[in-house]
DNA sequence: GTAGTGTCTCTAGTGGCTAGAGGTTCAAGA
DNA sequence: TCTTGAACCTCTAGCCACTAGAGACACTAC
């Protein structure tokens, strides 16, 4: 081993400038260098930015992910800590899931009843000027 | 009429700073001040910001409502901007929702196979750093 | 007049990166 | 050994749509 960022960002499949961000953040650990300054990583960087990577993708947020890597690095503790995470988590998403359910639902409606003339008669318009519409929380993404 | 900016908030549900922010970029036009600069507002406003409210809630961005709110000051246009808009809005929920759905199952997966003992084996962390896992695109929210 | 609330502007911070400037180092080929 | 060119370095600023806070001024009710 002994990988360039480069070497590691194609590896793990992380971007080298989100690398470096890791590595002021915390989540990635300062690694060797070279005599000209270089970052050098081993295999463990590898594990360890994949594992980032993947728990990024599910949209776990980097505090999250900070105890994540820390139990990761303690195997003898109790695991509820994790446990606990992953289901705050799916909470989450489900939550999520169930409000652009919502939101798809009255999307569509503004869509379908469009009749496509001029704005003055336009439903998506005028869905959108309903003052009388219930308000909500804002919707994310 | 003649509302003061708290007035207005609480009429179009919207907070103060925010108001601000909207002539800031504007999205909602200069009003007129009393002697002291502070800002009145009259019935259109409430009607405009209402229908920001509800645009941000259905997740169009600003540059979107931006183009929406000037269809709607002339009746006349052709609406088939605004469907377009809402139409891409409208996919952009629907992939949203499916790539959601599949975090939801990753994630019941790591949860339920938890036997919630020893970090050295648990599932959430082991999933997790399964490099093997195919790598997709980050899970915004 | 005074108390208390509301409003003003301005700057900086949020999260998780991404982009760019301007300079240095490395590895491969001639 | 020298040269090229890609990769690397640090640092700062920008993205989105707000939100928070400081410190000062305006308005309203008593």
């Amino acid at each position: 081993m002994d990988l360039s960022i480069g070497e590691l960002s194609r590896r793990a499949a992380v971007k080298v400038p989100t690398i470096r961000y890791y590595e002021q953040i915390g989540l990635m650990p300062e690694t060797g260098r070279t005599e000209g300054k270089q970052r050098r990583y081993g295999r463990m960087a590898v594990a360890r930015l994949a594992f980032i990577r993947h728990a990024r993708e599910l949209g776990f947020e980097v505090d999250a992910i900070r105890t994540l890597l820390s139990l990761q690095d303690n195997p003898d503790q109790s695991c509820a800590r994790a446990d606990e995470i992953a289901k705050a988590r799916l909470v989450e998403v489900e939550k999520r899931i169930s409000s652009l359910k919502a939101l798809r639902k009255e999307l569509r409606k503004m869509v379908e009843e469009c009749a496509c003339g001029r704005v003055g008669e336009c439903r998506v318009i005028e869905t959108l000027a309903d003052r009388t519409h219930a308000h909500g929380k804002l919707a994310a993404s």
